[in-house]
DNA sequence: TCATGTGAAGCACTTCACAGCA
DNA sequence: TGCTGTGAAGTGCTTCACATGA
């Protein structure tokens, strides 16, 4: 990777794309694959060559012309970019359904992070170990936040709790915000929020389907 | 709205701001507001104004000048756009906590839709109601999508059963399925398919933290 | 020869700036 | 006067097409 990369030069479309690409190199090399073209790789992720090749030159080259990319080698790179290289640790707040439901999905092992606390308020949660991970209680949380030095948060608490969690999690130096509540958090500019709004899911598709019919 | 309008004509940007939009409105309207100007929304939705108004001529003029918009009006207009007007029927298909997690968000209700039915393999859950909805076995999927008319589904089953339920489900009549799983369902072009990745919203926010450090 | 990496061209989205209307 | 709706200008992303290197 180029050195001391301004991340902020990175086109937003382009950054969305890694994710996908790093998707398509696993898929390949499951298939047997050791190496592949950019036509190849575009094509299971769904863009097209020129794209494909066009991102990756942000952050250096990595083919090789009259030949292609090896697979494993472009995967070592990518996880380089996102950093995650060593799995992140990650820290759960709020263990009702849907922080359940991500401790027990293993989409986030294998997108290289690693859910490593989990924080709630209820008694009996706290100092169980849930789905293979020990909840601590809110009062922990700066605590646990040095101690597993987790810079990235997903926030699953009930929405009345959102800002203020959000703030302490802040404050702990949580550097980044994965949130699941549909309340807009105000934070430092430099705290990166992502929301997950289920909601705005729906209505974007829903918008692409015929008018619901009065019966 | 614009009578047959062409969809594919509207900028996905505009599609995916329309859901910001429509919660910036009800934001300013629980604030006490009747009226308010771009600026006001805009602001409250995080864009500028003269994307806004952009947005907004895909669909029609809604406005008054000198004046502003009407919020009432808007949001109605707004769920005229996204087929929203009246609730959206949607079928939930796996009970587990993601699914859980979903029927107990008030976030789907407040957004137009209602979860009037889940589907799942469990003997223990099959004719049950949970969370307040009832739960169907696999065997009756047809004859659910049919007597609630879902033209849209909740994928939160286990990965290995993604693509054989999701092809139950275009088969049953289902227009758009919102996939929780990381399968790449390979289904007909007609059907809307979202995708929400958990993996790659983290490895998206990773990339713009700085690298783990070894310890 | 074959596929990458990359300037140049093309396209799409955003912002500007103002005419027109309340 | 104040603010919308909109052509025109500007910006940024995508696609093209080819020089370069294996």
């Amino acid at each position: 990777m180029k050195d001391a990369m301004n991340k902020e030069a990175v086109p937003k479309p382009t950054v969305n794309r890694l994710p996908h690409y790093r998707k398509a190199l696993e898929s390949l090399l499951q298939k047997g694959l050791v190496i592949a073209s950019s036509h190849e790789l575009a094509r299971e992720a769904e863009v097209t060559p020129s794209q494909l090749r066009k991102d990756l030159a942000f952050f250096g080259t990595f083919g090789t012309a009259g030949i292609g990319y090896n697979l494993r080698e472009l995967i070592a790179r990518l996880d380089e970019i996102l950093g995650t290289r060593r799995k992140r640790p990650v820290l759960l707040v709020g263990v009702g359904n849907l922080g359940k439901a991500v401790l027990n999905h293993r989409f986030l092992t294998r997108s290289g992070f690693e859910v490593v606390a989990a924080i709630d308020i209820s008694p009996k949660k706290v100092g169980r170990v849930i789905c293979g991970v020990r909840c601590y209680s809110s009062a922990e949380l700066a605590e646990v936040v040095t101690k597993f030095d987790t810079a990235m948060a997903l926030l699953t608490v009930p929405p009345q709790a959102a800002q203020s969690v959000a703030e302490q999690l802040v404050e702990a130096g949580v550097k980044a915000i994965i949130n699941f509540t549909h309340i807009n958090l105000r934070l430092s500019e430099k705290v990166v929020v992502e929301d997950v709004d289920f909601g705005y899911i729906l209505q974007k598709v829903a918008f692409y389907l015929d008018p619901t019919e009065a019966k």
